[in-house]
DNA sequence: TATTGACCTTCCAGCAGGTGGAACCTCTAT
DNA sequence: ATAGAGGTTCCACCTGCTGGAAGGTCAATA
Protein backbone atom coordinates (compact mmCIF):
# COMPACT_ATOMS: atom_id res chain seq x y z
CA UNK A 1 0.00 0.00 0.00
CA UNK A 2 1.02 3.11 -0.83
CA UNK A 3 0.88 6.42 1.87
CA UNK A 4 -2.16 7.53 0.71
CA UNK A 5 -3.96 4.49 1.26
CA UNK A 6 -2.97 3.78 4.40
CA UNK A 7 -3.48 7.48 5.19
CA UNK A 8 -6.79 7.53 4.40
CA UNK A 9 -7.26 3.77 6.12
CA UNK A 10 -5.65 4.51 9.50
CA UNK A 11 -7.63 8.58 9.29
CA UNK A 12 -3.70 10.05 9.22
CA UNK A 13 -2.46 13.04 7.32
CA UNK A 14 0.34 11.19 5.52
CA UNK A 15 2.77 14.35 6.86
CA UNK A 16 2.51 12.87 10.50
CA UNK A 17 2.87 8.81 9.11
CA UNK A 18 6.20 9.95 7.51
CA UNK A 19 6.70 11.93 10.64
CA UNK A 20 5.81 8.37 12.49
CA UNK A 21 8.81 6.84 10.43
CA UNK A 22 11.18 9.66 11.24
CA UNK A 23 10.74 8.58 15.01
CA UNK A 24 11.00 5.18 13.98
CA UNK A 25 7.54 4.12 15.20
CA UNK A 26 6.41 2.35 12.02
CA UNK A 27 8.87 1.44 9.40
CA UNK A 28 7.56 0.87 5.79
CA UNK A 29 9.72 -1.08 3.51
CA UNK A 30 10.56 0.78 0.05
CA UNK A 31 9.91 0.45 -3.03
CA UNK A 32 12.15 0.68 -6.48
CA UNK A 33 10.63 3.79 -7.45
CA UNK A 34 11.41 5.54 -4.04
CA UNK A 35 7.84 4.89 -2.51
CA UNK A 36 7.01 3.73 0.82
CA UNK A 37 5.63 0.27 1.07
CA UNK A 38 3.43 -0.03 3.76
CA UNK A 39 1.97 -4.11 5.27
CA UNK A 40 -1.11 -5.04 7.01
CA UNK A 41 0.72 -5.27 9.92
CA UNK A 42 2.24 -1.51 9.44
CA UNK A 43 -1.46 -0.37 8.91
CA UNK A 44 -2.09 -2.00 12.30
CA UNK A 45 0.00 -0.14 14.24
CA UNK A 46 -0.77 3.00 12.69
CA UNK A 47 -4.09 2.51 13.32
CA UNK A 48 -3.36 1.32 17.07
CA UNK A 49 -0.97 4.66 16.78
CA UNK A 50 -4.05 7.00 16.04
CA UNK A 51 -6.53 5.49 18.54
CA UNK A 52 -3.80 5.58 21.06
CA UNK A 53 -2.87 9.27 20.44
CA UNK A 54 -6.84 10.23 19.91
CA UNK A 55 -7.22 8.99 23.47
CA UNK A 56 -4.67 11.24 24.74
CA UNK A 57 -1.39 8.80 25.26
CA UNK A 58 1.76 10.77 24.70
CA UNK A 59 3.94 9.51 21.68
CA UNK A 60 6.11 8.03 24.45
CA UNK A 61 3.37 6.10 26.03
CA UNK A 62 2.06 4.87 22.64
CA UNK A 63 5.73 3.81 21.85
CA UNK A 64 5.38 1.69 25.28
CA UNK A 65 1.57 0.63 24.29
CA UNK A 66 3.36 -1.18 21.11
CA UNK A 67 5.97 -2.74 22.75
CA UNK A 68 3.83 -4.12 25.29
CA UNK A 69 1.00 -4.68 22.30
CA UNK A 70 3.97 -6.90 20.84
CA UNK A 71 5.13 -8.78 23.50
CA UNK A 72 3.02 -11.31 24.10
CA UNK A 73 3.71 -12.10 27.25
CA UNK A 74 2.81 -8.74 28.43
CA UNK A 75 1.21 -8.78 31.71
CA UNK A 76 -2.40 -7.24 31.01
CA UNK A 77 -1.78 -5.13 34.86
CA UNK A 78 0.82 -2.95 32.91
CA UNK A 79 -1.21 -1.83 30.71
CA UNK A 80 -4.13 -1.13 32.62
CA UNK A 81 -1.66 0.11 35.19
CA UNK A 82 -0.80 2.91 32.11
CA UNK A 83 -4.54 3.79 31.48
CA UNK A 84 -4.99 3.89 34.58
CA UNK A 85 -2.54 6.45 35.19
CA UNK A 86 -3.81 8.45 32.25
CA UNK A 87 -7.66 8.37 34.18
CA UNK A 88 -5.73 10.14 36.51
CA UNK A 89 -3.92 12.62 34.59
CA UNK A 90 -7.17 13.89 32.55
CA UNK A 91 -9.05 13.94 36.13
CA UNK A 92 -6.45 16.42 37.77
CA UNK A 93 -7.05 18.52 34.00
CA UNK A 94 -10.63 18.49 34.59
CA UNK A 95 -10.08 19.64 37.73
CA UNK A 96 -8.04 22.68 36.47
CA UNK A 97 -10.33 23.88 33.98
CA UNK A 98 -13.36 24.29 36.13
CA UNK A 99 -11.49 26.02 38.87
CA UNK A 100 -11.01 28.19 36.07
CA UNK A 101 -13.75 28.59 34.59
CA UNK A 102 -15.29 29.39 37.68
CA UNK A 103 -12.95 32.32 38.31
CA UNK A 104 -13.55 33.54 34.71
CA UNK A 105 -17.18 33.48 34.88
CA UNK A 106 -16.91 34.98 38.12
CA UNK A 107 -15.32 37.88 36.68
CA UNK A 108 -17.58 38.30 33.98
CA UNK A 109 -20.78 38.06 36.24
CA UNK A 110 -19.28 41.15 37.84
CA UNK A 111 -18.32 42.37 34.50
CA UNK A 112 -21.46 45.07 33.67
CA UNK A 113 -20.52 44.43 29.73
CA UNK A 114 -21.34 47.19 28.25
CA UNK A 115 -19.97 50.57 27.00
CA UNK A 116 -18.02 52.26 29.69
CA UNK A 117 -14.62 51.41 30.42
CA UNK A 118 -14.82 50.64 33.77
CA UNK A 119 -14.48 46.52 33.84
CA UNK A 120 -13.65 43.95 36.74
CA UNK A 121 -12.03 42.01 34.49
CA UNK A 122 -9.18 43.92 33.69
CA UNK A 123 -9.40 44.98 37.55
CA UNK A 124 -8.83 41.96 39.15
CA UNK A 125 -6.39 40.86 36.17
CA UNK A 126 -3.95 43.87 37.38
CA UNK A 127 -4.78 43.22 41.05
CA UNK A 128 -4.71 39.69 41.11
CA UNK A 129 -7.50 39.56 43.93
CA UNK A 130 -10.35 36.86 42.75
CA UNK A 131 -14.02 37.78 43.23
CA UNK A 132 -15.38 36.07 46.02
CA UNK B 1 14.09 46.04 40.15
CA UNK B 2 16.11 43.86 38.81
CA UNK B 3 14.91 40.73 36.87
CA UNK B 4 15.29 38.47 39.98
CA UNK B 5 13.21 40.59 42.33
CA UNK B 6 10.06 40.92 39.40
CA UNK B 7 10.11 37.63 38.70
CA UNK B 8 9.48 36.70 42.34
CA UNK B 9 7.17 38.87 43.11
CA UNK B 10 4.93 38.29 39.50
CA UNK B 11 5.53 34.67 40.48
CA UNK B 12 7.24 33.70 37.09
CA UNK B 13 10.73 32.45 35.99
CA UNK B 14 13.45 35.19 34.88
CA UNK B 15 13.44 33.49 31.58
CA UNK B 16 10.15 33.66 31.08
CA UNK B 17 10.56 37.29 31.47
CA UNK B 18 13.26 37.89 29.35
CA UNK B 19 11.19 35.54 27.01
CA UNK B 20 8.35 38.02 26.95
CA UNK B 21 10.59 40.96 26.57
CA UNK B 22 11.60 39.04 23.50
CA UNK B 23 7.98 38.85 22.39
CA UNK B 24 7.67 42.44 23.18
CA UNK B 25 5.01 42.38 25.92
CA UNK B 26 6.93 44.10 28.49
CA UNK B 27 9.85 46.76 27.36
CA UNK B 28 12.46 47.25 30.77
CA UNK B 29 14.88 50.17 31.17
CA UNK B 30 18.49 49.60 31.48
CA UNK B 31 20.71 49.98 33.79
CA UNK B 32 24.61 51.32 32.70
CA UNK B 33 25.86 47.79 33.45
CA UNK B 34 23.33 46.37 31.08
CA UNK B 35 20.83 44.74 33.87
CA UNK B 36 16.95 45.00 32.96
CA UNK B 37 15.55 47.29 35.03
CA UNK B 38 11.57 47.04 36.16
CA UNK B 39 9.48 49.99 37.39
CA UNK B 40 6.39 49.61 39.31
CA UNK B 41 4.48 49.57 36.20
CA UNK B 42 6.31 47.07 34.48
CA UNK B 43 5.58 44.77 37.53
CA UNK B 44 2.03 45.27 37.08
CA UNK B 45 1.78 44.28 33.18
CA UNK B 46 3.70 40.84 34.44
CA UNK B 47 1.72 40.36 37.38
CA UNK B 48 -1.28 40.53 34.81
CA UNK B 49 0.45 38.48 32.57
CA UNK B 50 1.19 35.98 34.86
CA UNK B 51 -2.89 35.77 36.12
CA UNK B 52 -4.03 36.14 32.37
CA UNK B 53 -1.68 32.99 31.10
CA UNK B 54 -2.35 30.87 34.35
CA UNK B 55 -6.33 31.72 33.48
CA UNK B 56 -5.49 29.91 29.93
CA UNK B 57 -5.54 33.16 27.90
CA UNK B 58 -2.68 32.65 24.78
CA UNK B 59 0.43 35.19 24.56
CA UNK B 60 -2.03 36.81 21.68
CA UNK B 61 -5.19 37.21 24.04
CA UNK B 62 -2.96 38.63 26.56
CA UNK B 63 -1.27 41.19 24.23
CA UNK B 64 -4.68 42.14 23.34
CA UNK B 65 -6.03 42.42 26.67
CA UNK B 66 -2.77 44.38 27.77
CA UNK B 67 -4.00 46.84 25.10
CA UNK B 68 -7.52 46.94 26.47
CA UNK B 69 -5.84 47.13 30.01
CA UNK B 70 -4.26 50.69 29.07
CA UNK B 71 -6.85 52.22 26.93
CA UNK B 72 -9.12 54.24 29.09
CA UNK B 73 -11.80 54.31 26.73
CA UNK B 74 -12.24 50.57 26.39
CA UNK B 75 -15.55 49.37 26.22
CA UNK B 76 -16.14 46.51 29.38
CA UNK B 77 -17.95 44.88 26.82
CA UNK B 78 -15.20 43.73 24.88
CA UNK B 79 -13.01 42.37 27.57
CA UNK B 80 -16.26 40.76 28.77
CA UNK B 81 -16.95 39.11 25.27
CA UNK B 82 -13.65 37.77 25.20
CA UNK B 83 -13.80 36.25 28.61
CA UNK B 84 -17.01 34.86 27.55
CA UNK B 85 -15.28 32.75 24.35
CA UNK B 86 -12.90 31.77 27.16
CA UNK B 87 -15.36 29.56 28.67
CA UNK B 88 -16.97 28.30 25.97
CA UNK B 89 -13.27 27.13 24.91
CA UNK B 90 -12.75 25.89 28.59
CA UNK B 91 -16.61 23.77 28.20
CA UNK B 92 -15.43 21.98 25.30
CA UNK B 93 -12.22 21.33 26.36
CA UNK B 94 -14.21 19.69 29.44
CA UNK B 95 -16.26 17.66 27.34
CA UNK B 96 -13.53 16.21 25.32
CA UNK B 97 -11.75 15.12 28.44
CA UNK B 98 -14.76 13.43 30.33
CA UNK B 99 -15.69 11.14 26.79
CA UNK B 100 -12.16 10.32 26.35
CA UNK B 101 -11.91 9.59 30.39
CA UNK B 102 -15.61 7.52 29.82
CA UNK B 103 -13.32 5.65 26.75
CA UNK B 104 -10.62 4.91 29.00
CA UNK B 105 -11.76 3.67 32.09
CA UNK B 106 -14.48 1.32 30.09
CA UNK B 107 -11.37 0.02 28.72
CA UNK B 108 -9.72 -0.23 31.90
CA UNK B 109 -12.80 -2.33 33.64
CA UNK B 110 -12.51 -5.02 30.69
CA UNK B 111 -8.98 -5.40 31.36
CA UNK B 112 -8.20 -8.25 34.11
CA UNK B 113 -5.13 -6.51 35.36
CA UNK B 114 -3.42 -9.63 36.00
CA UNK B 115 -0.17 -11.27 34.67
CA UNK B 116 -2.17 -13.03 31.85
CA UNK B 117 -0.97 -11.77 28.29
CA UNK B 118 -4.69 -11.42 27.35
CA UNK B 119 -5.52 -7.72 27.60
CA UNK B 120 -8.39 -5.86 26.07
CA UNK B 121 -7.15 -2.79 26.42
CA UNK B 122 -4.48 -3.82 23.60
CA UNK B 123 -6.94 -5.27 21.84
CA UNK B 124 -9.18 -2.32 21.55
CA UNK B 125 -6.47 -0.23 20.46
CA UNK B 126 -5.37 -2.91 17.95
CA UNK B 127 -9.04 -3.40 16.76
CA UNK B 128 -10.42 0.09 16.91
CA UNK B 129 -13.75 -0.87 18.25
CA UNK B 130 -14.53 0.22 21.40
CA UNK B 131 -16.36 -1.68 24.57
CA UNK B 132 -20.29 -0.84 25.23
C1' DT C 1 3.16 10.74 -27.73
C1' DA C 2 2.76 14.64 -24.93
C1' DT C 3 0.82 16.44 -21.23
C1' DT C 4 -1.99 17.03 -17.30
C1' DG C 5 -2.88 16.15 -12.57
C1' DA C 6 -2.63 13.35 -8.67
C1' DC C 7 0.47 11.28 -6.03
C1' DC C 8 5.03 10.48 -4.18
C1' DT C 9 9.88 12.04 -2.49
C1' DT C 10 13.18 15.08 0.45
C1' DC C 11 14.38 18.92 3.11
C1' DC C 12 13.83 23.07 5.66
C1' DA C 13 11.12 26.17 8.54
C1' DG C 14 7.73 27.27 11.78
C1' DC C 15 3.78 26.99 15.32
C1' DA C 16 3.19 27.82 21.10
C1' DG C 17 5.35 28.95 24.98
C1' DG C 18 8.71 28.48 26.93
C1' DT C 19 13.18 25.72 29.16
C1' DG C 20 18.15 24.29 29.54
C1' DG C 21 22.80 25.15 29.07
C1' DA C 22 27.22 27.39 27.86
C1' DA C 23 30.11 31.22 28.19
C1' DC C 24 30.66 35.31 30.05
C1' DC C 25 30.08 39.75 33.08
C1' DT C 26 28.94 42.15 37.68
C1' DC C 27 27.86 42.89 42.30
C1' DT C 28 28.27 42.02 47.25
C1' DA C 29 30.14 40.00 51.32
C1' DT C 30 33.66 37.94 53.55
C1' DA D 1 41.23 38.49 46.58
C1' DT D 2 37.82 35.55 45.86
C1' DA D 3 33.58 33.03 46.08
C1' DG D 4 28.89 32.84 45.04
C1' DA D 5 24.78 34.74 43.62
C1' DG D 6 23.05 37.28 40.53
C1' DG D 7 22.89 39.25 35.75
C1' DT D 8 23.79 39.05 30.30
C1' DT D 9 23.61 36.82 25.40
C1' DC D 10 22.84 33.23 22.21
C1' DC D 11 21.62 28.84 20.56
C1' DA D 12 19.39 24.55 20.87
C1' DC D 13 15.66 21.78 22.35
C1' DC D 14 10.96 20.29 23.85
C1' DT D 15 5.90 18.17 21.70
C1' DG D 16 3.57 16.77 17.73
C1' DC D 17 3.04 17.88 14.08
C1' DT D 18 2.08 21.14 9.63
C1' DG D 19 3.22 23.99 5.45
C1' DG D 20 5.74 24.78 1.53
C1' DA D 21 9.27 24.43 -2.07
C1' DA D 22 11.42 21.74 -5.54
C1' DG D 23 11.42 17.86 -7.71
C1' DG D 24 10.36 12.56 -9.35
C1' DT D 25 6.55 9.11 -10.80
C1' DC D 26 2.40 7.20 -12.44
C1' DA D 27 -2.09 6.62 -14.82
C1' DA D 28 -5.28 8.53 -17.87
C1' DT D 29 -6.56 11.30 -21.44
C1' DA D 30 -6.29 14.31 -25.96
Amino acid sequence: MNIGTVAERANLPPKTIRYYEDIELVKPARLENGYRSYTEVDMHRLRFLQRARSLGFTIEECRLLLSLYKDENRASADVKAIALGKIKEIDRKIAELRSLRATLSNLAIHCHGDDRPDCPIIDELASGETFK
